[in-house]
RNA sequence: GGUCCGAUGGCCGAGUGGCUAGGCUCAGCUCUGCAAAAGCUGCUACAGCGGUUCGAAUCCGCUUCGGACCUCCA
């Protein structure tokens, strides 16, 4: 790692861009809030995985030993604030007239084909709240003994003003107790709570509840921010050095989460680095399921959705998204999906063509200073995880392996060996693109011959200047999507 | 209403005091039977108005517009 220049990361909880140092090097550990498995996931949670998909490759890819926790919550939280609100998995499991564990693992398995699609890399732990609810209720034992929580009515709240009195909540949010306290709204079943300001650590479930588990207090469940607060401390201790999620998990989510650490254990700030990863707007507004403008994957790739022109691949979206900063919004539109998809074709290409590249000069060129190049990555990537920079990066590697390609620029063995190394490097560990989609490898060798055959064919009616069975041949091949390109060396051929 | 964030060329999107991304589009060129593809080259923008400064897209103020959070949310 030493040898690596320095890693700078955007902290929100200070709102700087702080150099990045572990509590334990080599090993770090990252926690980030997975998904609530009741509905398929859409392309505006992808971002905020992606995110810290990159995030962990690259700590990866500089030599530390990362261990990934990314919960799954399983627990039916309410669809409201209110007492009376239904829980979401219960609700979703009525609808579907299923057991809630099967919502729960149907959606699990939702969100892991969609991982996989993407190339996110699965994490080291992937916890759920419904395996960890004996630690959820220890902890609401161990917050009410240092006097933080209390109980009422077979519920258990959490104190925020007694809180406040020995710890700053609100931090992370930016957040005054007396701002929120103006601002908050009425609402029904609030009359257990002794402030409005007070958030569920455990509450009671009514007789039509699902999902409930026994506890001292009553039967019930845990409340929405204990999970990760367990979670997170139980596999990485009590202090571990990055905690991410998308930024609509900062308030209440987060700042809840880190009162419920610090009145647990009596200590402040066990979080190195909060990272926060921003939205995916569609027309400048938030995706969200509540808006209907929500892709779901599967309408992504069939272009099967009313805002979409037509399908586009995963890897295309996955190089879209890196292409913009994950601490900015970013609106997701057809003609930005297009351009996404010409540019990371042409640095495909380039990535297929680097194998092929002679090195034709005997000793080092300095004209084509790839050290240089490697330094721009790594600044790059150290500056907060900046992809769209590191993509521009590469594709002045492009330009170079297009100008050694075509012979302008002569190369030593040495040099085609770091280009090779640089760009594999970043285009699949750092940037997990692939090559392809798997999803498009059916064509056979057999048809593969066939159009080999045919662009024989029609390279001897060329040859022939038989203009007319040239064109009508390419014409043909054109309309069953196969591109034919002429080239200096004869012609090839391209599925489109 | 409160808190916070943003406005960059035809489009997307980096960049936080002087050097200035990158992709797509478009134009020119190379190649070519023609075309396409590919490659090369080119295209100097920072919402408006004031201020600070030798110098501002970048800092400060105001205005306009947009968004997020304040309730479940990635």
């Amino acid at each position: 790692m030493s040898d690596h220049s320095p890693l700078y990361i955007q902290n929100s909880l200070t709102r700087e861009k702080e150099l990045f140092t572990p509590l334990n090097a080599p090993y770090v550990g990252m926690y980030v809030c997975g998904p609530t498995v009741y509905s398929n996931v859409h392309l505006g949670n992808v971002r905020t995985f992606l995110t810290f998909d990159i995030v962990y490759r690259y700590l990866s890819f500089l030599g530390y030993q990362v261990r990934y926790v990314r919960n799954i919550t399983d627990v039916g939280h309410l669809t409201g604030d209110s007492d009376d609100g239904e829980d979401k998995i219960g609700k979703k499991a009525r609808l579907e007239n299923l057991e809630p564990m099967e919502i729960v693992q149907k959606y699990t398995n939702d969100f892991h084909d969609v991982m996989r699609i993407f190339n996110i890399k699965s994490p080291s732990i992937e916890p759920s709240a419904t395996g960890h609810i004996v630690e959820q209720i220890e902890m609401v034992k161990q917050i009410i003994t240092r006097g933080y929580g209390y109980e009422s009515n077979g519920s258990v709240y959490f104190n925020v003003r007694k809180f406040n009195e020995d710890f700053p909540y609100g931090q992370l949010s930016g957040r005054k107790i007396d701002d929120l306290l103006s601002n908050t709204r009425v609402l029904d079943g609030q009359d257990e709570k002794n402030d409005p300001l007070d958030f569920a650590l455990w509450k009671k479930a009514d007789a039509s509840h699902l999902m409930k588990w026994p506890s001292p207090w009553s039967e019930g469940f845990p409340g929405w921010h204990l999970e990760c607060s367990v979670m997170s401390t139980k596999y990485l201790g009590n202090s571990f050095d990055i905690h991410g999620g998308g930024m609509d998990l900062k308030f209440p989510h987060h700042e809840c989460e880190i009162a419920q650490n610090a009145g647990a254990t009596g200590e402040c700030n066990s979080v190195g680095y909060w990272m926060h990863g921003n939205m995916l707007t569609v027309n400048g507004r938030k995706m969200a399921k509540s808006e209907g403008n929500g892709f779901t994957p599967d309408e992504l790739i069939t272009g099967n959705h009313k805002l979409l022109e037509r399908g586009y691949t995963a890897m295309t979206v996955r190089f879209f998204m890196l292409q913009g900063h994950y601490a900015s919004t970013l609106d997701f539109s057809n003609d930005a999906l297009q351009a996404a998809e010409k540019g990371l074709g042409r640095l495909i290409k380039a990535v297929q063509a680097l194998k092929d590249l002679a090195a034709t000069a005997s000793e080092h060129n300095p004209d084509a200073n790839i050290d240089e190049l490697a330094k721009r990555c790594e600044t790059a990537m150290g500056d907060d995880f900046n992809t769209p920079i590191l993509i521009s990066v590469l594709f002045d590697a492009v330009k170079l392996i297009n100008n050694i390609h075509d012979g302008r620029v002569a190369i030593s063995a040495n040099q085609k060996d770091a280009l090779q190394n640089l760009v594999h490097g970043y285009f699949f560990e750092v940037l997990g693109l692939q090559l392809e989609d798997d999803a498009s490898g059916d064509s056979t060798d057999e048809a593969e011959s066939l159009l080999d055959l045919l662009v024989q064919l029609r390279s001897d009616a060329k040859s022939n200047q038989d203009w007319t069975t040239a064109d009508s041949i390419r014409q043909a091949l054109s309309d069953l999507g196969v591109t034919i390109k002429d080239g200096k060396d004869g012609s090839t051929w391209n599925r489109d």
